[in-house]
DNA sequence: TAGATTGTTAATCGATTAACAATC
DNA sequence: TAGATTGTTAATCGATTAACAATC
């Protein structure tokens, strides 16, 4: 019998994309507890969203469930992983070894999801040369060179907002292609290029559903 | 002439709500940098978003425009402002001094934003006593009646998803109302306890829309 | 068999976008 | 005056939700 379907990446919405990483933690979890097949329903409970919403969402994965019984939980963390892309390794480096920097460069979490942070960078003369959690920082000067020649692609910035624009542009033209933007600015990629997609993490956003709504 | 008109918090729908900062953040730069009015256009322009979505979403904060003209800066940041509740101070506090939780407890942009982090909390006894940014770091043996005596309502959780749902169920009997929740997993509200909103940060999910769209 | 769940197709809902009169 | 922009009302688009046949 059939574990898996075809996947296409593109037809998922965001919405549905961003709700993924929620399952998994779940899946995941009913894993460590032992638990071998588990329904979109008790799934939906434990995130408290539709049982519809969960069916469809998980649809995009490929995965082929039972019914009655509902998804095999080992099949369903290998859909999701395979999905997200997070059965590969992604190697990146996070540029600006500040305090959200170092945080980040901390984050054990990304790890097993794919994540490889192999080197900081911060123009501070002061922290070049040091480790946090094992990662050497460099100094900006070499960034473009290092980028290169690692060949990375996937950059985290977590540096000051005025120089935000500069570095994006920068990394680009070494070749990034994925830019995880923790500044408080709206990044542009340079006209002319092409291929490169940024995410911009917004701390602020969430802070203010709170607020207007609390 | 009318510089606002009478707001409705509870009609902006959560899309909005999340892209006000950032309109915040555009309308703050431009005042630094001494321009005067700014139109809906020129924001739009800055964020990569359609105009006609920018002047929807300014509506709701009360703000009055001038045709042809645009939005009085200083008038669009106090209606902002205002609408957000950033212009009254927000007492918190960070529970869990780890990686992210010092990191936040070093994020001077909260404070523009009426975040006030007044204490930290955690288990480690090596932790508890010191100071990390000038927030003293206490023991969660005081939790509940540091927030009862203190009157906090409002908690940012960077804690570990293991001793999360204990620890978010303790803030709540204490009187919160509001929780920033960083851990990976989804709290819930306990039963019979109303009034109490929990606002998720995922930085997953955003890397997830990284690795899936890139 | 009875009943719970999947997965598809259709309906609904809400957010985004378009159109355009009013305005300075 | 001409033209750009606001703000309202209407149309469109896309995501969520509902309905239900298929399945084990």
């Amino acid at each position: 019998m059939k574990k898996f379907r075809p996947i296409d990446r593109m037809s998922a919405s965001l919405p549905t994309i961003r709700r993924l990483p929620a399952y998994l933690q779940v899946v995941r979890q009913a894993e460590a507890d032992g638990v071998v097949v588990i329904s979109g329903t008790t799934i939906a409970q434990e995130l408290e969203l539709e049982p519809i919403q969960v069916r469809k969402d998980l649809a995009v994965t490929g995965i082929i469930g039972k019914p009655r019984v509902g998804y095999v939980v080992k099949d369903l963390i290998t859909a999701l992983e395979h999905f997200l892309r997070w059965d590969v390794t992604h190697t990146a480096v996070v540029i600006g070894a500040g305090h959200l920097g170092t945080a980040l460069l901390g984050h054990t979490e990304f790890r097993k999801n794919g994540l490889n942070v192999i080197a900081a960078f911060d123009t501070d003369v002061a922290k070049v040369g040091k480790r946090f959690h094992g990662i050497e920082v460099f100094s900006t000067d070499e960034l473009s060179s290092y980028l290169t020649t690692h060949g990375v692609t996937l950059v985290i910035l977590t540096i000051p907002a005025h120089v935000a624009q500069e570095i994006c542009t920068k990394v680009i033209e070494a070749g990034v292609k994925a830019i995880w933007n923790f500044t408080s600015i709206k990044l542009k990629v340079p006209e002319g290029q092409t291929g490169v997609l940024i995410q911009k993490e917004d701390l602020s956003s969430g802070y203010a559903v709170l607020s207007v709504r609390a």
